[in-house]
DNA sequence: GTCTATAACATGATAGAC
DNA sequence: GTCTATCATGTTATAGAC
C-alpha cells in the first residue's frame, strides 16, 4: 500500500530562499501550519487512534486546509511517521548515548542492571513533561500492540535500540538463556508500554487511585520492578495444580 | 454513538422451535453462519485491527452475506463485543473461581503471591491453545492500549476481576502503599498484555530468538517475573545522575 | 502556500424480495 | 435466515484557481 522508501518533499525547491508564490511571509506561514498539523494530529491520533482520525478532523482542528496535509507530508501515513519520528529520534539517541557513557564508565565490567534499565525507560517517560508529550506517549504505548500494517517502519527504530541494550543486559543476567531473557524483556517493554498508554488517565476511570505520580517517580518504580523481575530465579514447579484440569465448556 | 444497553436479538422468537421461514435446517444454517462470522471476525480483527477490518471483508471471508452481520448481531460493534465476550467470560469466571478456592484453602492467611498471580495470568495465556484462541489473545493485548471509544464496555469486565484480586495481592505486599501497588499492577498487566499481543510472532521478525515456548512456560516465567517485581523494595536513590541535565533540543 | 471543488472509492446500515 | 440493491455518508487524494 505504501513503501516508505522516498520521503515527501513539498515542492522542487523549498529549501532555497525563493518564496514560492511571491507572497511575503509565505514560508513562515507554511512552517506554522506544518507544525500545527503535527501537533494537532499527534493529539487526535492519541485520543482516537490512527484509523478513527480523519484528515478532515485534523485539518479542521489545526485551522488548516484539507489539502495542506498532502502538500506538506504527502499522505496520512507520512504525517503519522513524521510526528512520530520528531519525538522518538531524540529519545532513542539519548538512550544510546547514555548507554555508551555507562559502558565506558564501568569498563571493563558491565554496568549495573538498574542503571541500564534507568537509561532505557527514563528518557521515554520524561516525554510526558514536554508540551504535547503527554499525547505522544499514548501513541508509543499503542505501537507495540497495534497490528503490523502502518508502523513497521517505526518499530525498526526500536529494534536498533534493543539490539544495543540486549547484550549489556545479558551480561548482568547470566542465569537466563536467550529465550528467557527475550521473554522477560518482553515483559519489561510491556510494563513500560502499558504505563505510557495509561498515562493520560491521571484521575483514573477505574479502581486505580488518583495518580499524582511524576514521570521520575514512575521511572524509579519501573526500574525497581523490572530489575527484580529480570533477576528472579527461574521457576521450577507450577504451584497451583489445577483442581479441575480443564473446566472450559465449548464455545457457544 | 452506541449505548450497549440492550443486546441485539435477531427476530421476535428465534429461541422457540419454530423455524423462521419454514425451510428445513434453516436454524442450523443460521447457527453455522453466526459462528463462522464470529471466528472469521476474530481472526481479521486480530490481524488488521478493528477499524481497518470492514464488514465486507469479514462476510466475504466467512462465505456469508453482508447483511448477515446486522441480522445476527445488529452492528459491527456488537459483533466485536460478542466475539470478545465469548472468550473472555469463561476466562474471567475461571480466574475468580480459582481465586476463591485459593483464599479458602489458605484461610485465614492470604494465599501465596505466586499462586495468586498464577491464577490471574494462566487462564488467559491458556487461550492460545484453544482453536482460534491465538488470534483472540492479540485482541486482548490491544484492549489496554487502544483509546476508549468502542471497548469501554469490555474494560469493565476486567475491572471486576481486578477489584477482586487487588486486596488479595495487597495482603502479601505490605511494603507498598496504594499508589505503588496500583502502579506495579499496571506493570504486571502490561507484561501480560504485551506478551499476548506478540504471541503470534512465533518465529520473530525482530532480533528475538524463535519462540518454541508453550503458554505454560510463558506463564511460569511471567509469574516469577511479576512476583519478584512486586516484592522489590521501594527504590531510594536515582542512580544515574544525568550528566547533561536536559540535552533535548526544541522540536523542529 | 493556500484553498475550493471534485474525483474515485469504501464504508456501515437498511429495506424488501425470496 | 439469506440475499440483492441501494442509501447516505465518509474517506484519501488530486487538479487547478488564486
Amino acid at each position: 500500500m505504501h513503501d516508505f522508501s522516498e520521503p515527501h518533499t513539498p515542492t522542487e525547491a523549498p529549501a532555497t530562499g525563493l518564496d514560492p508564490s511571491a507572497q511575503p511571509g509565505a514560508v513562515e506561514r507554511g512552517a506554522a501550519t506544518r507544525q500545527a498539523l503535527l501537533d494537532t494530529a499527534e493529539r487526535l491520533f492519541a485520543e482516537h487512534g490512527y484509523g478513527a482520525t480523519s484528515l478532515r478532523r485534523i485539518t479542521a482542528a489545526a485551522d488548516a486546509n484539507l489539502a495542506a496535509v498532502h502538500y506538506h507530508f504527502g499522505s496520512k501515513q507520512d504525517l503519522f511517521v513524521a510526528l512520530f519520528r520528531r519525538r522518538v529520534e531524540p529519545v532513542n539517541r539519548q538512550r544510546v548515548e547514555r548507554l555508551e557513557r555507562l559502558i565506558a564508565a564501568s569498563a571493563p565490567q558491565a554496568p549495573p542492571l538498574e542503571d541500564v534499565l534507568d537509561v532505557l525507560v527514563r528518557p521515554m517517560l520524561a516525554l510526558r513533561d514536554e508540551p504535547g508529550g503527554e499525547h505522544f506517549v499514548r501513541l508509543v504505548g499503542r505501537l507495540f500492540a497495534e497490528p503490523g500494517d502502518h508502523l513497521t517502519a517505526l518499530r525498526e527504530e526500536f529494534d536498533e535500540v534493543r539490539s544495543k541494550f540486549l547484550p549489556v543486559l545479558a551480561a548482568q543476567l547470566p542465569h537466563l538463556d536467550r529465550e528467557q531473557l527475550a521473554l522477560r524483556m518482553q515483559f519489561t517493554i510491556g510494563s513500560l508500554a502499558n504505563v505510557l498508554a495509561q498515562a493520560h488517565r491521571s484521575n483514573g476511570p477505574t479502581c486505580f487511585p488518583p495518580f499524582t505520580t511524576t514521570p521520575e517517580r514512575v521511572a524509579d518504580e519501573l526500574v525497581a520492578y523490572a530489575a527484580a523481575g529480570l533477576r528472579a530465579p527461574v521457576r521450577r514447579t507450577p504451584p497451583d495444580a489445577p483442581a479441575a484440569p480443564n473446566d472450559t465448556e465449548p464455545l457457544q
